[in-house]
DNA sequence: CGACACCTTGAAGAGGTTCAAGAAATGTGG
DNA sequence: CCACATTTCTTGAACCTCTTCAAGGTGTCG
């Protein structure tokens, strides 16, 4: 609802396996080669010859860590390069000037972040592990380059793109138009659906992220979101213990997002 | 504060003049040449030699006029290609099942619709023209093999996607954690400013669409907004005569925007 | 000029927020 | 490994903003 399907080879970009270790280096990055990632299904274009395959795999330069708490990005920084989450899961957020922020997404492994800072060529939110992470850097003159070269790779960027236009569409509609227990029930349906995507549970999940920032998200203070999920809870329909959630009756959340604004 | 800056030359990207009469055509459809349009400051990438103006000249098929209230593509139509509005004022919309809708943004002369379409070759919201209006067609087939070949291009169609992204950011900011006020203050500062860069006023200025779709995109009922221009109106900040509307103190405007929530 | 769409305003009501307190989990340092 | 500090979560009660329902006014277009 809020956030499209993972299409295979939709997700991402270029996931590289393989490290190659660099002493040298920071140990924060380490050069890395490609072309037999795990994750190559979820974010690679399809259908690539070997020789374009190369070529991508050209494209991520090294892989970064980035421990939980801490910013992949921040609001401010000079725009060089996308990432393609690995391991891990991120949020995103804007901040007003009178200190107000307001979380943009979650992202998880094989999903791509850094797009706000293309326009400006600084980046316009902050990216923070919610878990420890690691990511793949992609220059993005880098893809600029190769996806003039290899059609798919450039479509597939237009694609990534345009993905997050329209499940910011999705987000919108839910903020504009959603009350609290719908809300709720949508973001829980589009998270069991993308860990479905890689092979986790559709039924059981683990939160990464606070009440406090799936509240910002949703647009609802982090006490009603506690109290949607105990409603939940007592109506049958998910089991939960802090971060632990259990969805027990997947169909009465879709009834709650669908319903036609019973009242 | 919630869509950024018109950057020159970042809007669009190409807009054609000299209009080139067929006769067997379409009405609806005509066939038009470019590179001098008076809105190409506002919707190319700047700094092109002739040959790269003339390539791009070629990517306008044709123009298409789209008369007041009805629209110029909608959710599920097949994707083709995107729209640079020449003359009018659009709002898109994206619905759900159950019969609501949600205004996802309104959109002037030299800005690019469509980009919705590209992900899954389908659009997924509906552009409807709020005047009659004219926009520029240009298949996205030939953008995509024109920007392989010129680089600013390319850049500049990232560009007016991330600028995309980052205005929904804006949206999603306002809508999940500003009140009504604050809203509809942002709302018309972005509209004039954005307004003023076409060369219009900086406090005048007509609104092209009704309280209700106001409404749908700041998420709130069509009586709040009625009541809050009424209240702005009373403060002495704007005046309002229906849908003519003109800012007699930005400032006010822009303090209730950035006031650190007091309450 | 009348029909229709759009806008304004009032009064009552609901959903979500705010404030507050306490419980549960997590992390830290001894 | 345990005790304590801190963060996170839950729940209650009062309050407030926005919505809902309703009526009447204004503007527009055939």
């Amino acid at each position: 609802m809020v956030e499209t399907d993972l299409a295979p080879g939709a997700a991402g970009i270029a996931c590289h396996e393989k490290p190659v270790k660099i002493t040298t280096m920071d140990a924060q990055t380490i050069k890395v080669a490609c072309s037999n990632c795990n994750l190559r299904e979820l974010c690679m274009p399809l259908g690539l010859n070997a020789e374009q395959l190369d070529k991508i795999d050209e494209i991520v330069a090294v892989r970064r860590k980035v421990k939980r708490g801490s910013t992949l990005f921040h609001n401010g920084e000079k725009f060089t390069s996308l990432y393609a989450i690995r391991t891990g899961f991120f949020k995103t957020c804007v901040g007003t000037d009178d200190g107000r922020d307001q979380v943009t997404g979650f992202q998880m492994a094989g999903e791509i972040i850094g797009l706000d800072g293309i326009v400006h060529d600084h980046h316009t939110c902050d990216a923070v592990a919610l878990e420890d992470a690691e990511v793949c850097v992609m220059p993005f003159d880098r893809i600029e380059e190769l996806s003039r070269e290899v059609n798919a790779l450039q479509h597939h960027v237009h694609k990534i793109m345009s993905r997050e236009i329209v499940r910011e569409h999705g987000v919108m509609l839910l903020l504009g138009s959603m009350r609290a227990e719908e809300r709720l029930a949508a973001f829980l349906l589009n998270l069991v659906q993308r860990l479905h995507a890689r092979g986790f549970s559709q039924s059981e999940l683990v939160l990464r992220m606070t009440r406090e920032e799936i509240g910002s998200y949703l647009g609802l203070k982090l006490e009603t979101v506690s109290r949607t999920f105990s409603k939940f809870a007592d109506d049958g329909i998910v089991e939960v213990k802090q971060r632990h959630v259990r969805i027990l009756d997947t169909d009465a959340l879709r009834k709650i997002v669908n319903s036609p604004a019973c009242h």
